[in-house]
DNA sequence: CACGTGACCAAATTTCTAAACTGGTCATAA
DNA sequence: TTATGACCAGTTTAGAAATTTGGTCACGTG
């Protein structure tokens, strides 16, 4: 690649030195919240932790909840590779039930967005409560009804239930799963693994038609989906990125 | 029936007058906790609504708790019966997703159970967070287990999920259904009835065997798994009964 | 005498306010 | 030009004072 002019050098050293230091001041924040909650972790703590001066997360972003916005978001990206990352290696990736299988196992190595999705105001305090939280939420059912109009399409999955009672139940079955975990008795507890198979199988038996695609079909359908979260992913992630660099 | 002596008749016009008074009190403290939240909703209140004096309210429940559990008490008596009347009028009554059907319903109808159930916090304040809630999840899904193993010897559901799987995804997908309603955005919100239906059709598919009873058979299970349900009502009630009488 | 009642009290809850803290700014330093 | 922490207004917290309430019981009533 040819070398840049001294200028746009320097510019780029900077801005990869502030991208730096933005995500150190976001592992600082992601430590602080899940140790004390959201509520009683405070902007200096954070500064402190990240071993940056208060001013200079003011430098990155405009408040402090919008701070906590670009955690959650750099969570989600996270979550969304590595759930890419499944699908992509799994022959049986295009099928809802897998999706569903890989999507709870990969969430539940992420306790700041099981904090966010089941609103868990020890962790996530005000946030939970905010605005942030229920459009998220809406937004998540939206992206949701785009990928199985997706499915319903190529007769992956039942067409004899209106899309509305199939992401209802379908919401239903994945929050329900997590949900009643903490008041479940203890012998009735289950592992994060036997969990994601339990909900797969479920999600296959009451939602997927019978029909079983071709191998060669469900790789079609795989790539396209995949083309689809890649899109949506670059995106999310140019949206992060350019966030970081202020 | 042959008359009872004098005094006993006395004894008896008079427990059936306080029984009577019971039941009053009650109601009253169920429309103001409906009104006002369990919180918000004191021993005057609710004397004054049911027209007695506060002392009279301490000759029927030790404490303003134990007053509360009887209400709670009586809800559930009164579901249990609606339930039954259902499932015996219903010839599918035996299976698993028929009863989830009824059970879902019912239990629509009882905002007083239903905020219970679900630790409604606005409705139940802190009676949500205390021993007794936990101790109902705990109880009611024991009971559900009895009555699982019971349909599981029949054939009626799968035995290839253990009964452990088999009680958390029950829990979860009727749990899931109501605790995302007030989540849903508008247009997806659902009726009673369609989710009444939209949980059996889930449960027959995730948790049923394949295999279907005949008329006879489903109707000797049915009258057993009656009888049982009664046999458990009549206990509560007379159970019941004596709290009221103190 | 037996039952019902509301005045009464200790304990819990709410309200109020002074003190402490924290999000965000900006003059200054490097 | 970039980073910082002292600073300030607005919010949160602590805890004292005031109010409310669960539960008791001496008294009135039929």
């Amino acid at each position: 690649m040819a070398p840049k002019k001294q200028e746009s050098n320097s510019q780029q050293r900077e801005a990869s030195g502030r991208r730096e230091r933005a995500h150190r001041i976001l592992d600082a924040a992601a430590a602080l919240i899940l140790r004390w909650g959201y509520d009683k972790t405070n902007v200096e703590d954070i500064a402190r932790q990240a071993g940056v001066g208060k001013g200079t997360i003011y430098l990155h972003w405009k408040t402090r909840e919008e701070l906590f916005r670009a955690l959650i978001k750099r969570e989600q990206l996270a979550m969304a590779a590595d759930f890419k990352q499944r699908i992509s290696e799994d022959p049986a990736g295009a099928t809802l039930h897998t999706m569903y299988k890989h999507y709870v196992s990969v969430l539940m190595k992420r306790p700041l967005l099981k904090a966010l999705i089941l609103r868990d105001t020890d962790v996530l305090g005000k946030f939970a409560h905010s605005e942030h939280s229920s459009a998220a939420f809406i937004e998540r059912v939206a992206g949701f009804k785009i990928y199985l109009e997706f499915l319903r399409e190529h007769g992956l999955v039942r067409t004899d239930l209106s899309m509305r009672e199939q992401v209802y139940m379908l919401s239903a079955i994945v929050m329900g799963s997590y949900l009643i975990a903490p008041w479940m008795p203890d012998e009735l507890t289950l592992t994060d693994e036997e969990l994601a198979d339990l909900v797969a199988d479920t999600v296959q038996r009451s939602l997927e038609s019978g029909r079983s695609a071709s191998a060669d079909e469900l790789q079609v359908i795989s790539h396209t989906f995949l083309e689809q979260l890649n899109r949506g992913i670059a995106l999310y992630e140019a949206q992060f990125q350019h966030d970081l660099d202020s």
